[in-house]
DNA sequence: GTGTGTGCAAACTGTTTGCACGTAC
DNA sequence: GTACGTGCAAACAGTTTGCACACAC
């Protein structure tokens, strides 16, 4: 997690311009623990600014995921993006359903699985989805992909 | 996997129609170990079908997905198809990113991933990215991500 | 004042749908 | 013969690009 601030700070040390909709930005994924996809950002961002058109949330959302603010997942329903995890180590995440809020995962089964010699790995992903606390209260049926 | 009169007996024991070009899309996926894009096999049945549309294709994709024949991954770089797995028991994937070919890892991470009572797991997506022992070979640089 | 950010419109890719004709059954 | 499959064209969603004006620096 990091400050609006800060995220504003790393935008101008690369010499990018701080506008209104740029600190908004930044405030929305600072308060936001989970993933947000470019529509979540239009509608909350168009709330603010009437005239706000796609692309630029799209382009901004891009600035900021190559200033290596954001991150960006692809998920079945499409493209997310949340702030990118300042954890030193190497982790795994538990996704929430309902609210996209995210439990990092510090076992990564890499260690445990058996890659026959030939196989040169390249990259792994490991994600548990489910419902947090929060939400599994109030939606205790409804979607029911295993 | 499955040969194509298998595939073609599911296909007409549900009472649909078996085209000549349904013949052919099962006998591509009957001898493709791996992943396909829409866009692969719009390539390979163009070759025999000259008049063929992409929407042909992705009818036929769905229709052999919702018969449970083939299976959709969402990619990075978009969906692929492949033979639906036979395995009886629940197993992950190790998949070449030349060749698309997949292997079966039988470990699952689940079992040995502590979660949190309160989280309400709903399902779990384990997959190994790497190059298999014919691709590795030929393609021993480039992509780097990890 | 200069150059980057923005909105608008349009292009573009991947995918889906409506329709009329063709063909498996 | 009938209903489903096909090709064509068009629609559609998500994303990207070109341009002129606006604003952060």
């Amino acid at each position: 997690m990091q400050t609006v601030e800060e995220i504003v700070g790393v935008m101008s040390s690369q010499g990018l311009r701080v506008t209104d909709q740029r600190r908004t930005l930044a405030g929305l994924f600072a308060d936001t623990p989970g993933y947000l996809s470019p529509k979540d950002v239009y509608d909350y961002m168009g709330r603010t600014y009437s005239g706000l058109s796609f692309d630029t949330v799209y382009r901004n959302l891009r600035v900021m995921e190559e200033l290596g603010v954001l991150e960006q997942v692809v998920f079945e329903d499409g493209v997310k993006f949340k702030l990118h995890c300042r954890e030193t180590h190497h982790h795994h995440h538990m996704i929430c359903l309902q609210c996209g809020r995210t439990h990092p995962i510090t076992f990564c089964p890499m260690e445990q699985t058996k890659v026959p010699g030939d196989f040169t790995v390249v990259k792994h992903k490991f994600e548990v989805f489910g419902y947090c606390s929060s939400c599994s209260q109030e939606e205790p049926s409804a979607e029911g992909k295993a």
